[in-house]
Formats: structure tokens, sequence, C-alpha cells
DNA sequence: GAGCTTTTTTAGGCGAATCTAAAAAAAAAT
DNA sequence: ATTTTTTTTTAGATTCGCCTAAAAAAGCTC
């Protein structure tokens, strides 16, 4: 079975709008899409006649077992080229976006499982969103202030709340940025202060009034 | 203007068969392409309009100034994807030409110069063929035995004419694998050895027997 | 529940890229 | 220099993804 590209767009739509509304209309798909309703309604048979989605005239969609196995691995490849974009190419993460649209659609699953590897089996994209995992897992995510994060758990930068220099300064300091992999070692309540590791690196001690600006997304079952 | 992935396989074509023969028949296209002589002379017509190639009816097509650089820019894609997929991800260099097919007409040109600085701006895919640079510059290349290759230059390896187990064995304990970028340091003729640096680490002596199964390329102008 | 509005589908077409079959041009052979 | 063969082009279809315009169904409103 072959999946064109434009599929592959509205297989991932459909999934996007389920989250809002379990049953999506051809309007909110065209919409989406930047497309019309009547191009959706073609498009509609077609996937139906794949039992990529369920579809009855006039009903609205929803997704198949197998539509739904199909979109999380699009969303899985674009995520993971997001973040290589991001970690590997230097891109900002407003940036990466649209290139990902394109790479979301190379089929090579080798690729992707090892780009995945090649970058650490990464949970969260440069948004903080879950990537799924080879099997279409999709991990639960707790995205909260890095004061919030167990200690011990690996999480990922995904924004700092104070954008002065005095702060990107203090960041780079100490090499930390977005996108970086941080974990807490150890908390001092005395003088107010967390040590804690940047990239698996050796530990580093900042203060709870910067933590306090730091947000990270990290999985909550592993 | 737009070009699209079957357009782009075209003007690759092309280029290609034009290091053969300075004129480019439409059967042999439609032999490379793997498409009916009919179809290439339609697309024939649309490049033509493109001004991408020169045609005339019956009398074979040439690329055009702008249809080289775009061929130019296709390869150094294809071989920049091809050199990624070797050096970071592990794949074996039969398996990247396919994925490197699919990936190389990913539009963004940010993407494809960023690369190129993360992989360190090769020279050479894991074939040994040279990479196009940003502007289309295509290095000269001389592909040889690494005996013959000069002092304090740096080449990549491209194949091993023996793969028994003792050699792969050997390899694998100097960490020398097919990409690695090899510089000889010194020549010892005393005893038939040579002083080498593996991907820019600590200089390693080897025997000329083992450097005599070694076939490398390196640029000859920088 | 009759009429109006919105949503969705159908009908018919278009451009891109392909195909087959047939015609035309070029090349080769005698 | 004809004839034959090969190459190339034209003509006419097909599939895919999209469009517009019009019809049909569903959803509101009073």
């Amino acid at each position: 079975m072959k999946y064109s590209t434009s599929k592959e767009n509205y297989i991932k739509a459909i999934y996007h709008l389920e989250q809002e509304d379990p049953v999506v209309s051809t309007n909110a798909l065209a919409r989406q899409l930047a497309t019309k309703p009547a191009s959706v309604t073609d498009m509609l048979k077609k996937l139906h006649e794949q039992q990529l989605i369920h579809y009855e005239p006039y009903k609205g969609v929803q997704l198949t077992d197998s539509g739904n196995k199909l979109a999380l691995q699009i969303i899985r490849k674009h995520r993971l080229w997001e973040f290589f974009l991001v970690e590997k190419l230097g891109f900002g993460w407003e940036e990466v976006h649209e290139i990902a649209e394109e790479l979301e659609h190379i089929s090579s699953k080798k690729l992707i499982d090892r780009l995945d590897d090649f970058l650490g089996k990464p949970k969260t994209d440069p948004h903080g969103d879950p990537i799924p995992d080879a099997a279409g897992i999709v991990p639960k995510i707790e995205k909260r202030c890095l004061l919030d994060l167990p200690v011990g758990i690996a999480a990922d930068l995904i924004s700092v709340s104070n954008q002065s220099a005095d702060m990107l300064d203090l960041l780079r300091h100490h090499q930390i940025e977005i996108g970086s992999r941080l974990k807490i070692t150890n908390r001092f309540r005395f003088d107010r202060s967390i040590q804690i590791t940047v990239q698996g690196g050796p530990p580093v001690t900042i203060s709870e009034q910067l933590g306090a600006h730091l947000y990270v997304a990290w999985a909550t079952e592993d």
C-alpha cells in the first residue's frame, strides 16, 4: 500500500483535529489543509477505501486503528526531524516546522529509527511535544517549571520566561540552551540553590531564582 | 519558479548522461529514468519552456547554464545526505543511495548549508564522488591508494581491497572505517610503515602492507 | 414543521506526469 | 538512393490532487 504526501497530510490533520473533537468535519479539514471542502470529500473517499478512516457521507470522519498508527508514525518523523534540526543543526525552534513538514514524508523506516538512536531517543521535540516511539506509543509528558522536576529525572528545556541579556548571558555561561537535557542532582534549601547536570555533563549549581525561569518537559513513565 | 521532484530527476539524469555524451537522447533518458520515450518528450518540452535545457525536436538535449546549476545543487544535496547517513547514522554505503534519492528533493537551502557545516564540509561522498559546494563548484578529486596520498593532505577512506576477517579486525583496532578521514603524518622507509591520523585523532602507525589495501579520495585543490 | 442557512457532496474540468498506439523523422543498410 | 530499422514525436487516455458551480442533506429558527 502506497501513501502519498497528500494522503499523509490528511491523516495527520485528522489526527490533530481529533484531539479537539473526536468527530472531524469536512470543513474543519479544509480549513486546516488550506484546501476546499469538495477536495476534502474526494480524498476522504480514497482514505476510506484504504481503511484509514471511518467515513459515512455527512457524518464526519475518524481515524481507524491503522489510520491512527500511520498518523503517529508521521508525527514521530516530524518531531524527530525537528529535534534534529534544532539540536544538531542549530536552527531556532520557530523555523523548523516548515522544513519538518517536508522531511516527515521521507519513507525509510530504518532511517527514522537510526535517527532516533542518533539523537538519543528523545522523548519530546523542541516545543516539548511528545515523540511517539517506533511502536507508536506516545510518552506522557509533564511540562513544568524546572523547580518542579523530581530529582534524578532527565528533562528537556523548552522555554525560558525571561529573555533579558543578563539571563541569556548566564545561560550561555552554564552552557544551557533550548533543548538541553537537564537533570536535578541535588537541592540545597539553605541557600535556595539546586545542583543540576546539563547534557549529562558535570554537575553545576544554579540559583532557584534562575531555575524558576526555566520550563522543561519530561516523560512521566519511562 | 517551482521545480517538482520529477523535473529534478530529469535534470539530474541529463546531467549524469552528459558526462558520457554531451548530447543526451530521448531513449537514453527513458532508460535511465525507467519511463517511456513518449513521457520523456513531454517533459523535455516543459523543461525547455523553463529554460533548463536546450531542446530541438529530434536533436537531443543539453542542460542550459541554469539547468546545470540546478543539477549541481541536487547532486550536492544527494551526496551530503549520503555522507550524513553513513557518517552519522552508521548506514552501509550500499544502502544509502535510495534514501538519498528522496532526501535530495527537500527544498530548504538553509538546511543543506547547515548540514554541510555540521558534517564538516566534506569534499566527497561515501563513494568518493565529489560534493559540489554551495556555489556549485565541484572539487577535483583524486581516488587512489592511501600510499599515494601526499603527506599532510586529508582524505576519506572509500574502499578496502580485502574483506577478510583479519583485515576487518585490524581496521576495527585502529578505529578506521569506510568514510574515516585519514591523513599521513609521516613515512618510515626503514620498516615500510606510515604514521597516520584517523578523524583528526592521535597519530598511529600502520604497515605499508595495510595501507596498500586502503583506497582514499581527496580534493586536489582546496 | 416550513423555510432559511450552513455544510457537504456531486458533477464536470484542469494541470501534472504518466501510459499505449500510431505517425513522422532520422539513421542505417543494401 | 531506396528501403528498412530505429528513434522520436504526436494523439488520445488515465490517475492524482485540486478547482468551481450547483445540488442535496443537515441543522437552525420561528
